[in-house]
DNA sequence: AAATATTTTTAGACTAATCTAAAAAATATT
DNA sequence: AATATTTTTTAGATTAGTCTAAAAATATTT
């Protein structure tokens, strides 16, 4: 089966919204997600449902089918497989790849994709931290928590990042919380969820609710 | 200014058509480069003289503007890096390359192009042997003679093929018959101009004016 | 130069993807 | 339970890209 690459996006957008909710998603969320009107998802709900790659009854919202799931997954793969390429391969920052794999993931060979992940060394994570599924769609699951949720003396390792917006990830340059940096709470202000923590040993500093709630650590025992 | 795959695919197929004629292009040879309806190349041609990457005339055919020009080389640059990318990072073979090219060379960032001409050392020619434009659209041009073209007792190295269908350059694999390889013709039959060549100074065989004509030897002086 | 053939353009229609505005259904509020 | 609000769908229109069939222009042949 063929998919323009709208549709992948709509597949891909479906795929995003009921990830981590199990209840159908509402057109309206798709619209939302995709910056289209309700409209437009009601069309192309239907096409997709015909299409056999989503469960769609009017006014209940989608389901991804067995199919849709399995093509949601792999768009999901080339997309972190090229982020890795673009990153580890060409040298460009975590804050630039993904308008470009936004495009690269649409490209339609199964054998690129495989010679891609060999030639990558079979990478498990993305540059964000977000772990790529294989070739059969199993994803690696790893225990992580909001940095936003450890209390003081907890200690743990940047592994992730919720937001993945070019301005956000620049603070976090800014700051040096990357990948694989230490982190350890130092304080935790109740009246706006603010944190002093110690990084890497050393450097301590204030950060905000808007960032340690984005950012996800491994905790350390 | 901003295209879309389908007008980039006209700006490629223009300029390909009229890299070595200086005159300018019928709708047909357009029509039957690109496999659409000449109908469907009037429509297309409209679109593109309204935003000046063509000069067209009713009835008089079509030439790629200054604009239009850059933008075809461009794209041939994509093509041929990617090309490159392909056969010397992941190792597919000359005759597996083209479809994935053509789906990469769309692919918008002049960044990433840059990042991976750096990547791949600044090749000047693709795994067929076509010059890879710079990014001012300059072609390294190197003179290169039909192997069909030369006499009893010539030599010379393959440089390049003019056929790039997935059979020829399968059956080109078989004989042996790569870039680099070294040529001398030993008997040529008038009759079908086929030629009786000696490979790397070892096998002797036949090949047909079908062969002969499609590939590009540098001779030896 | 007139007749014929070929090429190119126009006309009109189709599909994919989108939109706005209005109607219908579902949900929330009084 | 009746009414109001929100969500979703339908209706109708638009743009990009395509097609076939017919008309117009150009080129070729006699």
């Amino acid at each position: 089966m063929e998919f323009t690459q709208t549709e992948e996006n709509y597949l891909k957008a479906i795929f995003k919204l009921s990830e981590h909710e199990g209840k159908p998603v509402s057109t309206n969320s798709i619209s939302g997600e995709l910056n289209t009107s309700a409209a437009s998802v009601t069309d192309m709900v239907q096409r997709l449902s015909s299409k056999e790659m989503i469960h769609y009854e009017k006014y209940k919202g989608v389901t991804l089918t067995k199919p849709g799931l399995k093509h949601a997954k792999a768009l999901v793969r080339k997309h972190r497989l090229w982020e890795v390429f673009l990153v580890e391969k060409l040298q460009f920052t975590w804050d630039e790849v993904h308008d470009i794999a936004e495009q690269l993931e649409h490209i339609q060979s199964d054998e690129l994709v495989e010679r891609l992940d060999a030639f990558l060394d079979h990478p498990r994570f993305d540059p964000h931290g977000d772990p790529i599924p294989d070739a059969d769609g199993k994803f690696t699951v790893s225990q992580r928590v909001p940095l936003a949720d450890l209390k003081i003396g907890d200690k743990g390792v940047v592994v992730g990042v919720q937001e993945h917006s070019p301005s956000f990830l620049q603070h976090l340059d800014k700051l040096g919380l990357v990948l694989g940096a230490e982190v350890e709470i130092i304080e935790v202000f109740e009246f706006d969820a603010s944190q002093v923590i110690r990084l890497n040993g050393k450097s301590e500093f204030s950060i905000s609710k808007q960032v340690n709630k984005n950012i996800f650590l491994k905790k350390s025992p």
